[in-house]
DNA sequence: GTGCTCGTCATTGCATGCAACGTGGGATAC
DNA sequence: GTATCCCACGTTGCATGCAATGACGAGCAC
C-alpha cells in the first residue's frame, strides 16, 4: 500500500501543507508533535524537516524549534523576477537546441482554438500551464536551468494556480503560449522573450494582489498571536 | 572547542571533500564508513547526506547507497550560463536599488591601481572576487537572487578559484570589476551587462579547459574501478 | 512592584538496536 | 560449461533511549 519511504511521505505532506497554507507561516512545529501526527517516529520527521530547511521552506533554529518560513509578498515578487530572467535564458537556448517537431507540437497543443477544450479544473489547468514552461526549459537542454525553474515553480505553485480561476485568462494563456512557440519557430527570439516577460509579469501582478488579500484573510481567520494589540 | 552540531561539521567536511575532488565523483560512500571516519554515529552522517542530496552534491539511491554526484563539464558550463543570466538581473536591480556610496566603495575597492595590493594567495583572491559579485547581488535587494547566486558560487568555487593563478588575470579582473561598478554609477546598464557577460564568459572558458584537464589527471591518478577493461 | 536568579520542563541532537531490502556469490540443474 | 535459483551478508530505514541545551516561570532580593 503505502510505499516504504516514510520520510518521503512526510516530506511531501509537509510541503503540501506549507504551500497550501495549512501550516500558517511562522508556526512552530515540534518533531514530537509531527511524529504523533503522522504515526511514525521522530527520525523520518527529522529527515523531512532537514530537507525542507535545505530548500528554504522552514527554518530550523538550533535547540529551539522548527518554524514555517514566512512567505512574504516580497519573496514571491523576487521569485517571479528571477523566473522571468531564467525563462528568458531558456527561450534563448531552446531556440538553438530544441527539436523542431517538439516545438511544433507545443504550438499545436496551445492553439487558441483548443482553449475551449482546456481542463475545467483549476489544478489540471495549472499543471498544463507548468508543463508548457517546463517543456521549454527542458528544450533548452540545460539541466541546471530546468532544475532551478522546477524549484521556483513549486514555490509559487500555490499562488500561480489561482491564475486559472478565470475563463478568459485561460484563453489568453493559450494565445500567448501559442504565440511564443510560433515566434521561436520563426526564430524571433527578441519578440518571444518580450512576450514571455509580459506573460509572466501579468501572473506576477495577479499574484501580488492575490497574496495580499489571501494573507489578510488568513490573518483574520486564524489569529496566531493577537496578544499584542 | 568543537561546536556541538556534529551534523554541520560533517556536512561541511563532506562538501569540501566533494568540491575538492577528495571524494572522486561516482564514489559510493556508506554511512557506516563515514561514521567510523568522523567518529560519530550514523545519525548526523545521515542528516549531512540528506542535505547534500537536497543540494545536489550526492545522489541517494534508496536502500542502495549514496553516490558522489558526477560533475561533468556540461553541468559546469550550464552553471555558468545560468550565472550570467542571474548576474545580469542583479546588475539591473542593483542599478535601481543599490545605495550610491556602496557602489562607490566597490569601485574604489577594485581600482586598477590597487591590483598590486591584491591578495597573493589564490584562495584569498578567489574570495575577494566572489565578494564583489555577491555585493552586487545583495545590492539588488533581491534575496532570492542572492541565494541562488551564492548557491551557484559554491558549486563552481573549486573551478573558479583557479582563475587566479595568473597575475595578469588578476589585473584584468580588477580593471573589469572597476569598470562594471563605474558603468553602474554612470547608469549605463547595457554596457555593464555586456561587460559582465564577457567577464564571466572568460571564466567559463577557462573552467571548461581546466576541468577537462583536471578530470583527466584525476582519472589517470586514481582509477576507481579499472576492473572492467 | 520590579528585576534577577535558579530550577524545572520541553525539545532537540546524537547513539544504538532492530528489521527490511537489495546484492553478490555459490551451488545445482541442464 | 552455462544459466538459474537461493541463501547469506551488507547496507539502509526506522524506532527508541539518553544527554544536553535553551526557554519559561516561580520565588526571592531590593
Amino acid at each position: 500500500m503505502s510505499s516504504r519511504p516514510s520520510a518521503h511521505v512526510v516530506y511531501n505532506a509537509l510541503k503540501d501543507r506549507i504551500l497550501g497554507f495549512a501550516l500558517y507561516p511562522g508556526t512552530r512545529v515540534t518533531e514530537t508533535e509531527l511524529a504523533a501526527d503522522f504515526g511514525v517516529s521522530r527520525t523520518p520527521i527529522r529527515e523531512a524537516l532537514q530537507r525542507l530547511a535545505a530548500e528554504g521552506f522552514v527554518t530550523i533554529r538550533p535547540k529551539q524549534g522548527c518554524f514555517v518560513r514566512e512567505l512574504d509578498i516580497e519573496e514571491i515578487d523576487q521569485l517571479y523576477q528571477v523566473r522571468i530572467a531564467l525563462e528568458s535564458l531558456a527561450l534563448e537556448q531552446a531556440l538553438e537546441r530544441m527539436a523542431r517537431p517538439e516545438l511544433e507540437a507545443l504550438a499545436r497543443d496551445w492553439h487558441p482554438a483548443r482553449a475551449d477544450a482546456a481542463p475545467t479544473s483549476v489544478d489540471a489547468m495549472a499543471q498544463r500551464d507548468e508543463s508548457f514552461h517546463i517543456a521549454l526549459a527542458r528544450g533548452s537542454g540545460n539541466r541546471v536551468l530546468t532544475g532551478l525553474l522546477e524549484d521556483i515553480n513549486t514555490r509559487i505553485h500555490i499562488i500561480r494556480r489561482l491564475d486559472f480561476t478565470d475563463r478568459e485568462r485561460i484563453a489568453v494563456t493559450y494565445a500567448e503560449h501559442h504565440r511564443i512557440a510560433a515566434l521561436l519557430l520563426a526564430g524571433d527570439l527578441a519578440t518571444a522573450r518580450e512576450l514571455m516577460g509580459a506573460h509572466i509579469r501579468y501572473s506576477q501582478d495577479f499574484a501580488r494582489t492575490l497574496t495580499l488579500r489571501r494573507l489578510a484573510d488568513l490573518r483574520r481567520a486564524a489569529p496566531t498571536s493577537p496578544a499584542d494589540d
